[in-house]
DNA sequence: TTGCTCCTCACGTCACGTGAGGTGGC
DNA sequence: TTGCTCCTCACGTCACGTGAGGTGGC
């Protein structure tokens, strides 16, 4: 009994297209129909194609499931199987840290937008970070961006860190420093928080504040501006900026054709 | 300050052919230098391509990376993020049974390679199964092909099957029949075991045989040949057939230019 | 005749990688 | 001059999907 393409990809699940390729690549072979040109196949050509999709499925591309075919006894099957483990563990693994992240952020996100730019106390979480810019330029540090690369391919985990120093602050001046940093959870998984030049800023009580950054360009003049609000809650507290203030970008996208930054900043207070 | 290509991909970890693709997509907008035709960044640029690179890995293509980059505001950022939770954690559920998976089959072919082709007493494993196929042909059931389309699309945790009638074995026959199985657990995880149609192979005491059986074209034809060592074996040691047989087929693949099966059987044995 | 299935090309997808052949910068 | 960086094509990857335009089968 011979069986016709739409027969065959029914029974696998997939579309015609699909069982085409799998000849293309060498996996089938079928027959022809003189007459009509149409394709047939044998059942046995339905079983290959199912062993080749569960060893797709196991990671093998589909050549490399064709060669199993072709070529490998139980033995090489067996090796080829015990190579897929360890990048399928790592796979979980990253990817269970990722849904870590995702929530985490998706959470802190809600959070903020509920209390929306309202200066608030709170104790700012513990992060680990590296600076790699100072306003518009990249600092020339020894072997900085080794560095700041590794902690580029940690994104998402790695987000943007936005640091002033505090005398900034008060003097109204307008220096700023870019980086990356990591939440202390993170920074641990992937073994940063020990590294050589990484900073840590501890939990401390600040005021919290969310801002709308209009774009790259505004950033300094608008420094002494943009403090001004802060300044005076803090005064009107009666509380005394105590340190640097660090904070995260949380996005950044465009306003009538100019990016616009949401930034969230601690301040430490005494 | 300005950089060049090779400055900018060098700090984000990537290749300078990545960052041309970035601008490709149109997240990026890099200036010329109008002498050299050289592109020309400013810190920005990296900026936006560390944010994109973060949004990537959380699941996002590039383009709905920029979209969001260039008209999400926080709301959407955070919808966004919601919305890949959900296919993160179905993909580490089916990539954790997926290792579960993996690793018994290897361990699986690692003993029963050990122990070679002798035949031996043992209690065989509880299974779930589907018959699809008769000898060569597929069998015409009432939805059948909804329900075989449905297990395939099970493939690995779904394997081979294969069936002999007890009257078969013993009346040396030619009967055989096909379909997929699956391991209890996997079964349970999928919720198979109670689907209609699904036949239940429960664990009893049986002989184990792994053959390799030539080729599809040879099966029936050498069936009575194939079970003689067998029913020998069973004669030898005083056991009796005691119900139809099932097993699997551990690997499909080519021996001189011919496909052989290498298929497991139990022989249930009172 | 109608509706379905099948055929062959060719081009698209996604995020780049890989040459090929040529030029700028120190 | 040398070695490095950059440029623009164009084509490849992987496992197919999507038409376009045409034919076979009942």
């Amino acid at each position: 009994m011979k069986y016709r393409i739409g027969e065959i990809a029914k029974m696998l699940g997939v579309s015609a297209e699909a069982v085409r390729y799998f000849e293309k690549i060498g996996l089938i072979h079928p027959t022809r129909d003189e007459e009509s040109g149409y394709r047939l196949y044998e059942v046995g050509e339905h079983n290959i194609l199912m062993r080749a999709r569960g060893y797709s499925r196991f990671g093998f591309t589909l050549a490399e499931a064709a060669e199993l075919i072709a070529n490998g006894d139980l033995a090489d099957l067996t090796a080829a199987l015990k190579e897929r483990e360890a990048p399928l563990k790592e796979s979980i693994r990253q990817q269970m840290l990722l849904l870590r992240c995702l929530k985490r952020r998706r959470e802190h996100l809600e959070r903020v937008c509920a209390l929306g730019e309202r200066f608030r106390v709170e104790t700012s979480p513990p992060l680990y970070g590296v600076l790699y810019r100072r306003g518009y330029e990249f600092m020339q540090k020894e072997g900085m961006s080794a560095q700041v690369r590794e902690w580029a391919e940690k994104k998402p985990f790695a987000e943007a860190l936005l640091v002033y120093k505090k005398e900034t602050i008060l003097a109204g001046g307008k220096g700023y420093y870019l980086g990356l940093c990591m939440e202390e959870e993170f920074a641990k998984a992937f073994g940063v928080d020990r590294q050589a030049g990484v900073e840590y800023f501890p939990p401390r009580k600040s005021v919290y504040s969310l801002r709308r950054i209009p774009h790259e360009r505004a950033v300094e003049s608008d420094l002494p501006r943009s403090f001004a609000p802060t300044l005076a809650f803090l005064k009107e507290q009666g509380l005394k900026l105590a340190g640097d203030s660090c904070g995260r970008t949380l996005h950044t996208s465009k306003k009538n054709g100019e990016y616009v930054h949401y930034c969230e900043q601690w301040f430490p207070v005494e």
